[in-house]
DNA sequence: ATACTTGCAAATGCTTTGCAAGCAG
DNA sequence: CTGCTTGCAAAGCATTTGCAAGTAT
């Protein structure tokens, strides 16, 4: 069922392609039904939105299924589009210290490191 | 002209905002021509598209005047919706680290802080 | 029977595009 | 005259909503 598809899908996904991925297990479902269920899921913690700047000047947004992974942030090649996951502890040490100098409490953050990966380096110097 | 009224705008503006700025000032624009414009605005290096996750459920996009300032993220107050610019070296030190540990050649970033000021934390305990 | 979920079609709101008019070189 | 900028109206798209039908308890 739902879940299940999505907890497969790999990586980020749009309403879109998370209707085909459950059309391919056998699931027909209505993009609109689609629509009304991801804000629970996404309050439910299994699913987070993660919208790229780089890559959102039209089309959806997308999403990623979060539940029993770390927390991690995104680096994003802007040749071919690459996104690798990180998690680095002493940025977010840094980032509630940037807050404690506001008088700010923390609650989350949005990160998107932007540059070429190793690949597009050599093939576009 | 237009870009008098930009570098005057303070702070972050949708096109709406930037026509009725305009308006104020007695040069009255189509929307339609905002938005062919903002592009070139945006490439020239005067305007940022500063979307924040955090409000962008819907509604239009931001922008916000960087011509001549210095680089800088946000800070941003769930509650009010305080936004506050920060600059700390230190954060930027880190991300370039984190990308030449994946080999990437980094380009810019996009990093959003949300949690509390110190007025809401006090409101709302 | 009552309450929640679904699908379709229509509406919404931001953004883009076609086209004809205006302005500049 | 030729090419770029503008405005209006219409189109495009992702997302939301009204409503009636379907399913579950």
């Amino acid at each position: 069922m739902l879940l299940d598809v999505i907890c497969n899908l790999d990586f980020h996904f749009t309403p879109e392609d998370l209707q085909t991925a459950l059309a391919d297990q056998g699931c027909n479902m209505a993009l609109t039904t689609i629509y009304r269920n991801l804000p629970s899921l996404e309050n439910a913690g299994i699913i987070r939105r993660t919208t790229f700047m780089e890559e959102q000047e039209r089309g959806a947004s997308t999403y990623e299924h979060i539940w029993g992974k770390p927390h991690h942030d995104h680096l994003l090649c802007q040749n071919c589009g690459q996104k690798i996951e990180f998690q680095y502890d002493a940025l977010e040490v840094l980032q509630e210290e940037v807050a404690r100098q506001h008088g700010f409490t923390l609650l989350r953050h949005h990160m998107e490191l932007v540059g070429l990966c190793p690949q597009c380096q050599e093939s576009a110097p």
